[in-house]
DNA sequence: GCACTGACCGGTC
DNA sequence: AGACCGGCCAGTG
């Protein structure tokens, strides 16, 4: 595990139920702004999947993308009560900051 | 060390 | 508003 993977890991662990975050803002976060598609990558290969939230972790328009696990995204963050709309989120609404959660 | 890939983003058409 | 295109960055072969 690299150290940028770690960082994203450990901002995704993060995030708070019931809430979402972006791969640029996690990407920010974690050192590149401008790496929000090595995130995802890093969240595809981890084998911490369970006890990352990956599923909080959105685009930035607000939809909520793919996901390499068995079930979707989608249902895992409406379970936790984050309305989720023709694949999309209420990023105004449930968008949280990352630099709050950090330390 | 080069080249391809991917859970992406922003700007244009 | 919706679709398209190029460019990001890190990981892997």
């Amino acid at each position: 595990m690299t150290n940028f993977s770690e960082h994203a890991l450990e901002v995704t662990k993060r995030i708070p139920k019931g809430k979402v975050a972006t791969y640029a803002d996690i990407a920010k976060a974690a050192g590149s702004p401008k790496a929000a598609r090595a995130v995802g990558s890093a969240l595809r290969k981890n084998k911490n999947l369970i006890i990352i939230p990956c599923h909080r972790v959105v685009r930035s328009d607000g939809f909520v993308g793919c996901y390499s696990g068995k079930g979707d995204k989608t249902g895992l963050l409406v379970a936790e009560g984050v309305a989720v709309v023709n694949g999309r989120v209420e990023l105004a609404r449930y968008k949280c900051r990352l630099e709050q959660i950090i330390d």
